[in-house]
DNA sequence: CAGGGTACTTACCAGATGGTCAGGATAAGT
DNA sequence: ACTTATCCTGACCATCTGGTAAGTACCCTG
């Protein structure tokens, strides 16, 4: 369990969220990231003890401190390079070649591959997307700027004629909570003793996209 | 764990578990239970003390802990007493004459009523059905009853040719995680600065109502 | 080899938490 | 008047919480 920390993982991490030195310790840090994430997006902030935490990844609690100062700031940091990975996901869509409706169906097909790839990422979203969350305004921070870029793009196209005009940050929003309403009912599904299969995901992008499409496209 | 206290201790809480003698105390419980709904639902289980929970009330956290024997005794007679709400609505619909496909938008429109004027309830729905929640089985026993009713229902309108064969629990599931999923929807819409209307939940609601038409409906 | 930065640890703590215990107050039965 | 049951409270406690302070071990640089 002590692992001690052996010298030539030096410069071979590739540093994900914020650029951060690249030490030594920077394989222990995306380590608490990880376990964070997934504490996190499962038992909750509160429920989370930086204690336990540490347990689990054989290290002490002030290690934990170490890297992130404060429980919110480990959070803050869980939350910036999560919204970071969904940002690289859909701005590379968003960059991409394509246009039109077929951009919107990328879009849907990026955010479902993250959920699926990612389900950690999903309930995580699920927590910190509560009323009194410490990490909301991060996370409005942090998902800002490509919600503002999904919408700017959106009424260009309406503008264009090639969507029908509505309210875009209506439509996202609800896109939004369908894929993280996702996480929740596959939980559910767990509980009820259903596995869930690959049905159950590609059913709810059906209904997504038909909703998209119901909203957006001018022929309707 | 001691968990001992005597026989009789035990005997009476399973009484006040279960029925409730209108006696003086009756009113405090129920002031009890309405604050604790809030309270789990908004900032969840894990964020709710019982200190505060007693401040706010004006009582001391002795008296909740005599009414509901500990934290997690509360939980559960919160998690009953919501079930047993949400039960009302949907078995008087379910006993009520209304038949095929007018039965099913009968039942949505019940679900989405007592959405509408309990949203704490939903909080409540989202916080429990979370993985690691102590409440999950308790919410699963709670509602099972109702889950089962239902399915067996729709097995029978199956059976008869009036609705489309399909796996029924799974399209219960689904309705069930669309509905929890729109009071996540509503909170983010409130952190994105937009106040809900009534649009949000009518396009919620006539969603669900074609996901369902196009699931069941035998003509299709 | 001295000095400094990085990574991590041991020791410790003040406050909050859920929970126990021993009552006190009031009303109702006998 | 005495008991009993219900409802509520003050005093107290073991435990866990996030967080601080002061090291230790290690490498790199001059």
């Amino acid at each position: 369990m002590p692992e001690a920390t052996t010298i030539r993982d030096t410069v071979r991490d590739t540093v994900r969220g914020v650029t951060r030195s690249s030490g030594r310790g920077a394989e222990t840090r995306e380590r608490i990231l990880d376990a964070a994430l997934s504490s996190f997006g499962t038992i909750g902030y509160d429920g989370t003890s930086l204690d336990d935490l540490a347990n689990g990844l054989g290290v002490r609690k002030q290690t934990i401190l170490y890297h992130f100062v404060s429980k919110r700031g480990l959070l803050g940091a869980v939350v910036d390079r999560s919204a970071a990975d969904l940002n690289a996901a859909l701005f590379e869509v968003l960059d991409g070649e394509a246009t039109d409706w077929e951009r919107v169906e990328a879009l849907v097909r990026s955010v479902f591959r993250v959920a699926l790839e990612q389900p950690l990422l999903m309930g995580l979203l699920r927590e910190v997307s509560r009323p009194g969350s410490p990490a909301a305004p991060r996370l409005k921070g942090a998902m800002g700027p490509l919600m503002d870029r999904a919408q700017a793009w959106m009424e260009r196209e309406m503008d264009a004629g090639r969507m029908r005009r509505t309210d875009a940050q209506l439509v996202l929003i609800s896109a939004y909570s369908t894929v993280v309403g996702l996480a929740t009912e596959i939980e559910v599904l767990r509980a009820a003793g259903l596995e869930p299969t690959m049905r159950t995901v590609a059913t709810r992008r059906r209904e997504l996209l038909r909703f998209l499409r119901a909203s957006l496209d001018p022929q309707r």
